[in-house]
DNA sequence: GATGACCTGTGA
DNA sequence: TCACAGGTCATC
């Protein structure tokens, strides 16, 4: 459920406290949760006696560098990273926050006895070795004005659909799009390729305003709009629309949202 | 592109 | 019991 927010507090969570350790052991006791082909016991081979680098971060996607492979880490909808008995940022508001063992799939330990650990109840996240890094747009969190454009240029897809697509704007999730598209008064369903220059520019500082606010808040669930039934516009009081839009659940404003 | 699928937990 | 959930992927 983490959108670039809650990555970017994992990814400062781990950087405080991985780099320099050496991994003596990996448990992998879900295998389903490692993708792109290696088995359980492939990771634990190529991984153990590595030392961790840095810790990286491309949208929603976090890189571990080794001096061995790149741990990929994604969180998919429910995941947390937990190191040393200690999990990232605050709760997940929608998610479970349990500490039922299963629900932990994928773990490091290291020399020192501590260890890191994915702990993803619904086991949409993933763990990849090498991921490949040319997959994903330019990060959300670093946008620039002439990236957004090329994002955007001569798209007939609606703009939510757009900015929700990894390969053109790595880090933007359902929850932050709305908000952003709220506060930057576009509707989700504007054709991207049709947005004039002002209407560019809006949108970018939307996203940038959007990410430091919330960020500063505290996360993707934090924004001004409601996602529920029967509330109003908190700009103008108009009923909110919940539509679906790229697969997911919309809400937005049709009174300022154009 | 939109759609459904993946998997499981939560709350109505 | 059901609808829904902040992500991504394969398939039409």
């Amino acid at each position: 459920m983490p959108e670039i927010l809650e990555v970017e507090t994992a990814r400062e969570f781990l950087h405080e406290r991985v780099p320099g350790r050496r991994i003596a052991a990996v448990d992998a006791p879900d295998s389903w949760i490692i993708k792109g082909g290696p088995a359980p016991s492939d990771v634990t081979d190529v991984l153990t006696g590595t030392t961790i680098g840095g810790v990286r971060r491309r949208g929603k996607q976090l890189y571990l560098d080794t001096d061995g492979p790149v741990l990929g880490v994604h969180l998919g909808m429910s995941g947390r990273v937990v190191v040393d008995g200690e999990a990232a940022g605050d709760p997940l508001v929608y998610g479970a926050n349990g500490e039922n063992p299963a629900w932990l799939r994928f773990g490091v330990r290291f020399d020192d006895d501590g260890g890191l650990w994915l702990r993803d109840p619904r086991r949409l996240g993933r763990i990849e070795l090498d991921p490949d890094e040319e997959r994903l747009g330019p990060d959300a969190l670093a946008l620039s004005g002439r990236e957004l454009t090329a994002a955007l240029d001569r798209r007939s897809a609606p703009l939510k659909a757009v900015l929700m697509d990894q390969r053109r704007v790595a880090g933007l999730g359902n929850l932050l799009v709305d908000e952003t598209l709220w506060r930057a008064a576009l509707g989700p369903g504007r054709l991207a390729g049709e947005l004039d220059a002002d209407e560019r520019r809006r949108l970018l500082r939307s996203i940038r305003t959007t990410l430091r606010v919330l960020g500063r808040r505290g996360g993707s669930h934090t924004g001004d709009l409601p996602r529920e039934p029967n509330t109003v516009c908190p700009r103008d009081g108009a009923p909110l629309r919940r539509d679906t839009v790229a697969g997911r659940t919309t809400w937005w404003c049709p009174a300022h949202q154009r």
